[in-house]
RNA sequence: GCCGCCGUGGUGAAAUCGGUAGACACGAUGGAUUCAAAAUCCAUUGCUAGAGAUAGCGUGUCGGUUCAAGUCCGACCGGCGGUACCA
């Protein structure tokens, strides 16, 4: 004991228990064992240049705490790592250096594991997956080609970004605010036939298999906005002397009667049809020609003032009345949503109600409750029904339900539903991505690359620069590009746009299970065996679009009866943000970002993670502190410098066993809803305690390496080893409490007077009411505050409180 | 605009069902130890007054409900995140 050092050497332990650890098999998921099975997930990084950021480390800890608890409770724990690699940073990074994106993603995979490994994680490596390894993708590929086999991919219009100075397609992030990344010229919008998924056919079971997914409100209440289901019906509306129909969705069916105009997009098809009938062409023309070059941004930043052109030449008939009404053209109807039309109801409906103004048009008011001549009347719950024919009088559901089964009836329309859920455009202009597997013949038209010629591969070139044409670059690349038809064996073309950075995480956790199979994406048996993801924890900002496609690939995979369930996760928490200490987000552009490694070289990968998780609640954002790492170093070598005081008593010093088995449950309790910070105050308040002790027993000191070690597993390890233990923590029996040993005899009990605290007594627990009255009343304090007065009530709180009442 | 979260000491933050506001930590001040410093240990630390016991005030603002409000209700102000004319 007379060479113990008043605090551990963080550098000697942290690489000492790493290099046991992962030499070993420790954290290695056992397939088919008989142990419980759990599978916690965590959200795969990007493995960008940069290296790990302090977010990836909070991301992580609340899913590592979980496993290494898990493990001790005797559970098969499957905690996988893995790497979303493909994507633009790297291809930009690669174009700007000259060095492929193939060498750079492996450079910084490396540099991920050595950093996840530093700082003590427990996931299972031997299980690695990378999205941009073929053997990967092939998966990914073969996942879209079942896809294209059962109807749900197609080609069509989308609106891209394109730069007309670069000639080159950007993302949205390479174009916000309506300028180009690198030339900052105005980027406009640019129709392009790419490749769609039919996710909107799966609308419905996502909206659904909610219901099944344990998580807080705001994520499930996140994913029910996206998908954006409503209720309402579409309305043909006869175009007056033709035979044509304009058919517009609404909800709102018992307006129609209100109906004085109506509205179509300006890309309606519409207005090409009936382009001769036009008087006012070139008007129109130009409006549309505007609207194309507006970007979102202008769009959402001019939505106030809405703009419009009648057009002159075609009118509408309201189908119930038979009335005239003239067509406008706006950008303010999208053609994505609904069928890209509308009936205007300036009365009850706000955008209407602006245009109308703005334009002169007649506001009918058909429900009574408001004041139209202010503002449109939108409430649905007050109300009735007015100048509305057949539904006078009823209220609005009422009326919905009435009119649509009267369209219905006569063929003027038919209930229907909405989703905001567009298809999902899947496809980039990009080299690092995966390949599309689709190839085009002359005469054989569209053909899916045959499953037995997965994966096609990307070609390993050193010319992946963007082309000028507002293609992929893999168009460039001849070798690539040109092939024999799978069905005729004549020279044939491959599609040359990649998926988008989403497909690959869209079924990474099914890989997880079974990363080396070269037959099946997984096998059956290991994908029952496994079942749903326990337990995944991620990003919130991932929460509609990640998770949905995802979702929606799980749903197809069990349809096609590849996976064992329609839903892929039980349960799903989000962490908060860790802000630069100045309250921004952490960016290089602010200086402010905090490398993990800083503190590990710093501290050690212990105080890290405590500090970590001690920061604040953990599904809350937080500034960063560099002073309070500090304190978490200053707790963990207050538990290392308890070693000396430890002697070989088997069991709890009496005087502690109270406040252990409280530390037990609360820190129990804590970890399994994410109050990391709050347990780990726990066990410093356990700790202080211990402190003030000449001697603890060595049962008092092993359970507070048990509880701690999932926190701070490399020191907990190494005092576990100090004590004599041959076996590691890992599947040490995670601590359980005596529940009768959690709560004090003597209680305090607070006295107040009207609501005041005027005194504190110690009490036995459960003294009953009319004693406790008694014995608060006789206080010397509080007869002070009540001598004189009239005692009006009190109020006892068993246990808790005595409120006196006085007048 | 809409939806959600949040607003508590000098700082990060705690606070089951409405029942002792500020646990735990950081920082600060004073002391011990030291040649000195670091580290460590002890004490104090919401604000105001007081030597002190103690008293008054105090959870963004205003109002309400209640014996009792950080917590519930209403109106507002500020910050963050999501969303964006969704018919």
């Amino acid at each position: 004991m007379s060479e113990f050092v008043p605090s551990f050497d963080d550098k000697k332990i942290d690489k000492k228990w790493q290099d046991i650890w992962y030499n070993g098999t420790y954290f290695n998921a056992e397939d088919f064992s008989d142990k419980e099975k759990y599978y916690s997930l965590v959200e795969y990084p990007y493995p960008s240049g940069a290296g790990m950021h302090i977010g990836h480390i909070r991301a992580y800890l609340s899913l590592e705490v979980i496993s290494r608890k898990r493990r001790m409770e005797g559970k098969n724990v499957l905690f996988p790592i893995g790497f979303d690699a493909f994507g633009l940073p790297t291809e930009n990074y690669a174009i700007k250096n000259q060095i492929h994106p193939r060498i750079i993603t492996d450079r910084n995979i490396k540099i991920f594991i050595q950093q996840l490994k530093a700082t003590g994680f427990s996931f299972d490596f031997n299980r690695l997956v990378d999205t941009t390894d073929s053997e990967y993708y092939r998966w990914t590929q073969w996942i879209f080609l079942k896809l294209y086999e059962h109807g749900l991919v197609y080609k069509d219009i989308a609106y891209v970004n394109y730069c007309p100075s670069c000639q080159v397609i950007l993302s949205n992030e390479e174009s916000q605010g309506g300028k180009c990344d690198r030339c900052v010229s105005e980027v406009v919008q640019m129709e392009k036939k790419v490749w769609f998924l039919k996710i909107t056919e799966y609308a419905d079971k996502l909206l659904d298999g909610l219901n099944d997914l344990e998580c807080n409100t705001r994520i499930k209440t996140e994913q029910q906005k996206w998908i954006g289901k409503s209720v309402g019906a579409y309305i043909y509306f006869p175009v007056k002397d033709t035979s044509e129909r304009l058919k517009v969705f609404t909800t709102r069916a018992d307006t129609i009667y209100g109906a004085t105009f109506m509205v179509i997009a300006p890309e309606h098809p519409l207005l090409e049809e009936f382009s001769e009938r036009i008087k006012n062409l070139d008007e129109v023309k130009a409006y549309q020609e505007k609207a194309k070059h507006k970007s979102e941004f202008e769009r959402i930043e001019l939505s106030k003032d809405k703009t419009g052109v009648l057009i002159k030449g075609i009118n509408a008939i309201n189908p119930l009345t038979n009335e005239v009404i003239p067509i406008f053209i706006s950008d303010y109807v999208m053609i994505t949503y609904g069928t890209g039309a509308i009936m205007a109801v300036p009365a009850h409906d706000t955008r209407d109600y602006d245009f109308a103004r703005k334009y002169n048009l007649e506001i009918r008011e058909v429900i009574s409750g408001g004041n139209i001549e202010e503002e449109a009347y939108t409430d649905i719950k007050g109300g009735t029904l007015v100048n509305s024919s057949i539904i006078d009088g009823l209220e609005v559901k009422d009326a919905i339900i009435k009119i649509t089964k009267f369209l219905e009836d006569n063929n003027l329309g038919e209930a229907a539903m909405q989703f905001k859920m567009k298809d999902w455009a899947f496809n980039r202009q990009r080299y690092w991505g995966e390949p599309i597997p689709i190839i085009y013949c002359e005469d054989c038209g569209v053909v899916p690359v045959p499953y037995e010629d997965l994966p096609v591969e990307l070609p390993m070139v050193e010319k992946f620069m963007p082309s000028d044409t507002g293609e992929s670059p893999l168009a460039n690349i001849p070798e690539y590009v040109n092939c024999v038809c799978p069905k005729c064996n004549k020279p044939a073309t491959r599609e040359t746009d990649t998926m988008p950075q989403w497909a690959g995480s869209s079924w990474y956790f099914l890989r997880y299970l079974d990363p080396s199979n070269n037959q099946e994406l997984a096998s059956k048996e290991k994908l029952n065996y496994w079942g749903k993801v326990d337990w995944y924890n991620g990003g919130m900002e991932h929460v509609t679009r990640h998770l949905i496609y995802s979702r929606f690939w799980n749903h197809f995979l069990y349809d096609i009866g590849v996976v064992p369930n329609a839903e892929p996760y039980k349960k799903r928490t989000a962490q908060g943000m860790i802000l630069g200490a100045d309250n921004e987000k952490m960016s290089k552009s602010r200086g402010n970002v905090v490398n993990p490694q800083d503190i590990i070289d710093e501290y050690g990968a212990d105080t890290l993670r405590t500090f970590v998780l001690f920061i604040s609640d953990y599904e809350m954002s937080t500034p960063w502190s560099d002073s309070g790492v500090k304190g978490a170093r200053r707790f963990l070598d207050k538990v290392w410098r308890l070693f000396p005081k430890v002697n070989d008593l088997n069991s709890y010093t009496k005087s502690l066993e109270l406040i252990i088995n409280k530390t037990i449950q609360g820190v129990e309790k804590d970890c399994e809803t994410l109050k990391f910070n709050t347990a780990i105050a726990k066990m410093m308040t356990l700790t202080n305690e211990y402190n003030k002790q000449t001697q603890i027993t060595r049962a008092d000191y092993e359970v507070l390496l048990k509880i701690l070690n999932p926190i701070a597993p490399h020191l907990c390890e190494e005092l576990w080893n100090k004590l004599g233990h041959k076996e590691l923590l890992v599947f040490e029996p995670y601590p359980e409490f005596d529940i009768s040993k959690t709560v004090e005899n003597d209680i305090p009990i607070v006295i107040s007077v009207n609501g005041k605290v005027r005194d504190k007594i110690q009490i036995t627990r459960d003294t009953a009411k009319v004693e406790l009255e008694k014995i608060a009343l006789s206080q010397k304090k509080i007869i002070t505050f009540t001598e004189g007065k009239q005692i009006v009530k009190i109020i006892v709180v068993p246990n808790k409180l005595v409120n006196i009442v006085v007048k």
